[in-house]
DNA sequence: CCTACCGATCGGTAGG
DNA sequence: CCTACCGATCGGTAGG
């Protein structure tokens, strides 16, 4: 007989995985109890296995999925046509963006990836190790062809990176910040202190 | 009788509280159990407790003891003579050298206080805050006596605070980055972001 | 989706 | 500084 597939199951799932991913940001996986999930979405902490394989799982989804949408995006950004400082615009505005339109899960991936067992923990490493350098290598790019100042490829990455990433003590606080401010405020920063000239 | 005082009583409780910080870097607050702590100086976990009070106890004197400096170094930077732009550059390169010298724990401080129960969490919090309007008003004086462009105080605290915050990645890695140039990087980095002119 | 329950591990105490 | 041990809680399974 065929197993009879419930047509809320999608919904029901992404509720639990939502539930998880707030509690994990809030207070970080492993602090974050299956019972703590099951209580945020109300049923009991077994009903979970119905949605999901393991408390690891979600992490890895969240991870993995976070990572994909990053490496999709430079893959179209190395391939486009502008000139490279507005590539690396572009790649700072993606990541505002998501920072701001997904914030706990980029959180998520940002934070608690160390959490994952081998072999997802080696490869996220590699596959964030790949996009940083070829972050790096659009900044050398731009730098040899005066576009970019004369800074250290790796460090400039870093940083902005970092401070990206800070946006989520932001997002985290009740006020929410006007986007756009926050988005050109941080543009205008980054870029300033890349620019050439 | 006076209780007789362990000549190395001391040097021991640093030991276990460097342990500590190291594990609570490398794998979290939370995921560190008292028996990871006490297996990385070889005696047994209860033993631990003759250096230290408790888990949590740990926590709290790593992120206060942070939140100390940097507090002390605030007010020494407001109650100096030099100009807004240059107290600026004095807290971002007191902030890299902290990173650089005392990574573990400010680290820990940066990323590991929510596991702190209250009062002490708020306390921190407040701290925190009130630390970051100090920077914050540095900035506004900077921008109304022209010397720093026009940007959003509040937005650029937190992307200074999170580039600066984000250089832990390199210390963790094992690579040891040459300090001087990644200082130099940065501060030239956020610094020609924020200059006048 | 639930109740009942498992072995493992947690922070910490008692007592020496 | 150790052995012996505590109650609580963990992620997860069995079975319905």
């Amino acid at each position: 007989m065929a197993k009879i597939i419930p047509i809320n199951n999608g919904t029901k799932k992404e509720a639990v995985l939502q539930a998880a991913a707030s509690l994990f940001m809030k207070k970080g996986y492993a602090a974050t109890s299956m019972r703590d999930i099951a209580v945020a979405i109300g049923i009991e902490a077994p009903s979970l296995y119905n949605h999901i394989h393991s408390k690891k799982s979600m992490l890895h989804d969240i991870c993995f999925s976070v990572a994909q949408s990053f490496n999709e995006h430079m893959l179209e950004v190395q391939g486009n046509a502008e000139n490279f400082l507005k590539k690396i615009e572009n790649l700072i505005r993606f990541h505002i963006d998501m920072m701001v339109k997904d914030f706990q899960n980029v959180y998520i991936a940002d934070n608690e990836w160390r959490h994952l067992d081998e072999p997802y923990n080696s490869d996220f490493k590699n596959q964030r190790r790949n996009y940083r350098s070829c972050f790096a290598a659009l900044l050398r790019d731009g730098i040899n062809n005066n576009e970019i100042s004369d800074v250290d490829a790796d460090i400039a990455v870093l940083t902005i990176l970092s401070a990206i990433g800070g946006i989520e003590s932001w997002q985290r606080s009740a006020k929410k910040m006007d986007v756009q401010l926050l988005e050109e405020n941080i543009v205008n920063i980054l870029l300033k202190g890349l620019k050439k000239h």
